[in-house]
RNA sequence: GCCCAGGUGGCGAAAUCGGUAGACGCACCAGGUUCAGGACCUGGCGGUGGAGACACUGUGGAGGUUCGAAUCCUCUCCUGGGCACCA
């Protein structure tokens, strides 16, 4: 049967239990037919877009999901009780490579699978109640959508904003396959414990670092996000200012150079080496005729190319047998190839200034290179032999000709000047952010728009044939794209000559699709252009809610494409989004085992039991499911590949959704992370019961008093009874404000427990009715964003109104906050000693009086001498002995 | 390795500003209530000493600034996030 709202008359339903599956399956089916929660553009009120990150479509929710979208459904709500008008839209993530690794595990196709994912989690975000509005609702692998990504590339293409050139990949050496960096482990292949190689293929790349200035100096314009993000932003876009020098040298009697980058040109004295990336034409040159070169570059090869990788491992080298010429002494530098070096970064080539740079050191003293020190330290002593941290401190220049004696800022700009008149550097900005490469080598994302003709070379397939869609129905086995087996995918004939061509098999990076969904939410239902006027109107967000861990990548992406769609003339927005809350990540335990084919298992921590074993007591973790033992990697953040997620359900469906919503708020502030434990679900249960019980034992309140809300003439402990509740809503609000709901939920908590305990002890009078009457219709409508099911039901009931959703937001009662006296803490040198209390705006003389005059005080005071008196209005007097 | 955060009772946490550390909950303990309960009520609850009033001590660790520090500064340890193909 399904429970209807209406249905449920004012006095039968108070006087059971509470009962929240029934009332919340009732207050849902309500919002539903009557559509509470589509919105149209409105332009006579305040729109707030609120938007939290879409999810992957996974299979189920986690809790991460709960908490994330709680807190974008708590802002929606509260919001749209302060008069705005509210969008909260939801769609899904869809493309990517957990589909790809179902289809490997179980033989169902990427498609199928993610659909089904998407059916299964809308009904679990349906059960949690939030004010989404699914008219607008998207799926990025839906061809309606990734139309636009085609699109978009196409005009990025023509822009000049798209080019091709090689990069590197993990290349799994069995499975001929390219791997995710996730899908190598220890620097093997996840499947065939192949150890991994870097391999170059050719790309498409967009440039970002062709806007980087602009995602750099548009930081400043957003006030409303995170210090944290803008700092990590500003470090990975990573502006530089330095210096560009070459060192010329010879090949077969044709003059080169070898380009270098430093933000150190102060120490170019101290150079006694150069190093070039494994990949670098000169070491590969140099490889021609000496094997051992040959081998070593092979050697560098090994292992996954990320960053991480890179700047852990040992770092080592080899001679190339060139040497470069120092281009202010004119001395002959030996030129090393080192593992350590990056292609991608300036021209794959750094020189080595080891007195001054950690990583130069230890290379120099493990090839036994020469170290000269240029700086010097206020006379601090430098030596060869030990590694301090000082010496990549500026200093004055030292051992460095003309430039002895220069600080930082004028040796670089001498330096930088003769190297000029020489034309052999200049001063240079310089970027550590590179080109985004969006080629990947996979089935399950929007195939790149681009057709291969013998002919006509790559063309880009005409905008007439767009969307080129992704057949459904393949079945990826871990050994490379599918699509290449797919001729009815594959062939097409040229646009240009009509002769036999082939489609591009790559698909793009699913960054690329979620770097502009938030404003497709906007104009979901267009099937004719990427976006529409509707944009202007709700862009940009005004709240984005998502994991820190995006902080860089997608927020980044998304920045860029939407300045991209704006030079195209698309929007005229600059930024997506004007507010962001990174909300802290939910960690559980993680347990692993490796399996006798060197496969990693991840066991649930909900399948794993803790037992004490053994004569030592330790505990050992089993796993329930085979009974054998499972090991702790720590906690970390909740996720499909660990298998160390929560599913909400079994809280949901027994406490229901406003417990879940409740408990998962009261927990921690949003932006703090998370080590998930359930134990506390019980007192948030707890909670909504007490709420329960306390408005149908006061059904009778609403009606019985009459209209009038004059507070005058209370009694001493009502009047004590109102300052608490306006104290605490005003508290709420300052909460809700900054976005610090656990303290919301405490404050609704004490709300009650005032109303309920304080009161309990008074005769019923009209005037007890009255107070409580007001301190229960701003507990309910304080607690409605956090817990909106059992709150609508009480609100309609108890007559406060027919409609929550749109009702005012309570206000605070000023004459209900003023004090006649206040406590003061005394104290001496800082430690309490004692209270007083004493009228408000008392003058300092007397407040020194009556606190000199205290017995604590007086006890403590025997024998010493007050050397001065400090008074905190309101809050402290502190003497000084 | 580099960049960014965070460390407060047995546990989650609170403390808009540098001004009573531990609000609000969980767990636990004691008592009550109930035929029963995955129910409810009352009280206690950082540590040490003390019968008690109370005293000392206490916000990862070590220093510092201040009348006063969880909060500011320096160093350090630990944990988490990101490091460009997980999303």
């Amino acid at each position: 049967m399904i429970y209807r709202l209406n249905n449920l008359t004012r006095t039968n339903v108070m006087n059971d239990q509470y009962a929240p599956n029934e009332i919340e399956k009732a207050v849902q089916a309500e919002w539903l037919s009557e559509k509470k929660f589509r919105v149209r553009e409105d332009q006579n009120k305040k729109k707030y877009y609120c938007l939290s990150m879409f999810p992957y479509p996974s299979g189920k929710l986690h809790m991460g999901h709960v908490r994330n979208y709680t807190i974008g459904d708590v802002l929606s709500r509260y919001h749209k009780m302060r008069g705005y008008n509210v969008l909260q839209p939801m769609g899904w993530d869809a493309f990517g490579l957990p589909a790809e690794n179902a289809a490997i595990a179980n033989r169902v196709s990427p498609a199928k699978w993610t659909y089904e994912n998407i059916k299964y989690m809308k009904k679990q975000l349906k059960s949690l109640g939030f004010a989404l509005d699914w008219s607008r609702e998207i799926a990025t692998c839906s061809p309606v959508y990734y139309k636009w990504n085609q699109w978009l590339f196409l005009k990025m293409l023509e822009k000049g904003l798209v080019y091709k050139k090689t990069g590197t990949v993990n290349w799994d050496p069995i499975d001929q396959t390219v791997l995710a960096n996730e899908q190598v482990i220890d620097g093997k292949g996840w499947r065939t414990g192949a150890t991994v190689e870097k391999r170059e293929i050719p790309m498409y790349y967009m440039k970002i670092t062709s806007y980087a200035e602009r995602l750099l100096t548009d930081l400043n314009r957003l006030e409303d996000w995170p210090e944290k993000v803008k700092t990590m932003q500003a470090n990975w876009l990573g502006k530089s200012q330095g210096v560009n020098i070459a060192f010329k040298y010879d090949l077969k009697g044709v003059s080169k150079s070898l380009k270098v980058f430093t933000t150190r040109a102060d120490t170019i004295m101290g150079v006694t080496f150069c190093a070039v990336a494994p990949e670098h034409a000169l070491a590969l040159y140099a490889a021609k005729c000496k094997p051992e070169i040959s081998k070593f570059i092979d050697e560098c090869r090994e292992g996954s190319y990320t960053e991480a990788e890179m700047a852990t491992a040992e770092k080592r080298g080899i001679f190339t047998g060139f040497y470069v010429e120092h281009p202010l002494t004119g001395r002959q530098i030996p030129v090393w190839i080192g593992n350590y070096v990056l292609l991608s970064y300036g021209e794959g080539a750094v020189m080595g200034v080891p007195a001054h740079d950690e990583r130069d050191f230890y290379f120099a003293k493990r090839y036994s290179l020469e170290i000269i020190s240029v700086i010097d330290f206020d006379g601090k002593e430098f030596s060869a032999k030990n590694w301090q941290t000082w010496y990549t401190k500026k200093g004055r220049c030292v051992n460095s000709g003309k430039y002895n004696g220069l600080v930082f800022d004028d040796a670089v700009g001498e330096i930088a000047k003769d190297l000029k008149k020489k034309d052999l550097g200049d001063v240079e900005i310089q970027w550590r952010i590179r080109d985004w490469g969006i080629s990947r080598q996979r089935y399950w994302g929007t195939p790149i728009p681009i057709i291969y003709c013998d002919q006509c070379g790559d063309v880009p397939v005409p905008y007439s044939q767009l969307p080129v869609v992704l057949p459904e129905d393949c079945f990826p086995d871990g050994s490379g794209n599918p699509l290449k087996n797919r001729d009815d995918f594959l062939n097409i004939n040229c646009p240009k000559c009509g002769g036999p061509a082939v489609r591009e098999t790559d698909t793009m990076d699913t960054f690329v699709d979620s770097s502009w969904y938030p404003l497709r939410y906007a104009c979901s239902d267009n099937a004719d252009a990427m976006v529409d006027e509707r944009v202007s109107y709700w862009l940009p967000v005004d709240q984005y809610i998502g994991g820190i861990e995006h902080a860089i990548l997608h927020l980044l992406y998304s920045r860029f494409w939407t300045k991209v769609m704006k030079d195209l003339g698309l929007v005229s927005l600059g930024e997506p989004f004007s507010k962001l809350l990174t909300q802290g990540m939910v960690l559980n335990q993680v347990f692993s085992r490796k399996e006798a084919d060197g496969r990693m298992l991840y066991v649930n921590p909900a399948d794993v039991e803790l037992k004490k074993g053994g004569r030592d007591g330790k505990l050992t973790a089993i796993s329930k499911l085979d009974g054998l033992p499972v090991f702790s990697e720590g906690i970390r953040t909740m996720s499909k590949s660990k298998n160390n997620g929560v599913d909400p359900q079994e809280l949901i469906d027994k406490y229901g959704a406003d417990t879940a919503r409740l408990f998962t708020m009261f927990a921690s502030p949003p932006e703090d992370t998370l080590s998930w434990n359930a134990d506390g679900v019980e007192g948030s249960f707890r909670f909504l019961k007490k709420l329960w019980k306390f408005a149908s034992e006061n059904k009778h309140l609403v009606q019985s008093t009459h209209k009038h809300t004059r507070f005058e003439g209370l009694e001493p402990n009502l009047l004590r009874i109102r300052h608490s509740i306006h104290q605490l809503l005003r508290q709420a609000n300052v909460d809700y404000e900054r976005k610090h709901f656990n303290t919301v939920v405490s404050a609704a908590m004490k709300m009650l427990n005032v109303l309920d305990s304080e009161i309990k002890t008074d005769k019923s009078t009209n005037n007890v009715d009255l107070v409580k009457k007001e301190g229960l219709g701003i507990l309910i409508r304080v607690l409605y964003p956090v817990a909106p099911h059992i709150t609508t039901v009480l609100w309609r009931i108890l007559g406060y109104g027919e409609d929550l959703t749109i009702a005012d937001w309570p206000e605070v009662d000023q004459t209900a906050l003023e004090e006649s006296d206040v406590l003061l803490i005394l104290q001496i040198n800082g430690k309490k000693r004692g209270e007083l209390r004493v009228p408000v705006d008392s003058p300092d003389k007397i407040i020194e009086t009556m606190a000199l005059g205290s017995p604590e005080i007086k006890k403590h005071l025997e024998g010493k001498n007050i050397k001065k008196i400090i008074i905190v209005p309101r809050r402290i007097v502190n003497i000084v002995v």
